[in-house]
DNA sequence: GCCAACGTTGGC
DNA sequence: GCCAACGTTGGC
């Protein structure tokens, strides 16, 4: 899941213990979030920062329920075209698991041969929320754990 | 600040 | 349904 650390960084969720994830604008995006359980573990990506990475872990604490920002006038993730009836966007909520120890930078993502098919080190992926597999997943978090690259 | 990639919008 | 124009994302 991504994140500008300037907007909403690991540390925020360090200090709220659990949020919403809000603003949500992109229906695949949005499609992966109605996809998630309670339980379900997440890499916390710090993206438009420097340099952009993997900065913690989170965990999916609340299913998808419609994100009430889309309904709201005054904020930026207002969706005009939305109805209550039918709300088009959807939010998860998040707790907060840990901060990686070492912060596993974009560029340790594309070091690591196991990482090679990542989603995210995909020529030209935008989306803000990704699926990522077991194996992935557990060797982004050895990754972070190490105070040496792992090889 | 630049720009490639990609999604959305809207005229036709 | 096509596609040009436009907006956004996000690395660099």
């Amino acid at each position: 899941m991504k994140s500008e650390p300037d907007v909403y960084s690991i540390e925020d969720l360090r200090k709220a213990g659990s949020d919403h994830w809000e603003g949500i604008r992109n229906y695949q995006a949005r499609n992966f979030l109605r996809e998630m359980a309670v339980g379900d573990m997440a890499l916390f990506y710090h993206s438009n920062a420097k340099p952009p990475g993997v900065a913690g872990v989170a965990r999916i604490c609340r299913l998808a329920y419609p994100d009430h920002t889309q309904f709201d006038t005054k904020s930026k993730y207002f969706d005009a075209k939305s109805s209550p009836d039918d709300p088009r966007w959807s939010m998860v909520d998040v707790e907060f698991v840990e901060v990686l120890p070492n912060y596993v930078s974009l560029q340790d993502l594309r070091d690591d041969a196991e990482l090679e098919d990542l989603q995210v080190l995909r020529k030209g992926q935008r989306l803000s929320i990704q699926p990522v597999s077991r194996a992935h997943f557990n060797r982004v978090l050895k990754l972070g754990k190490s105070k040496t690259p792992v090889r």
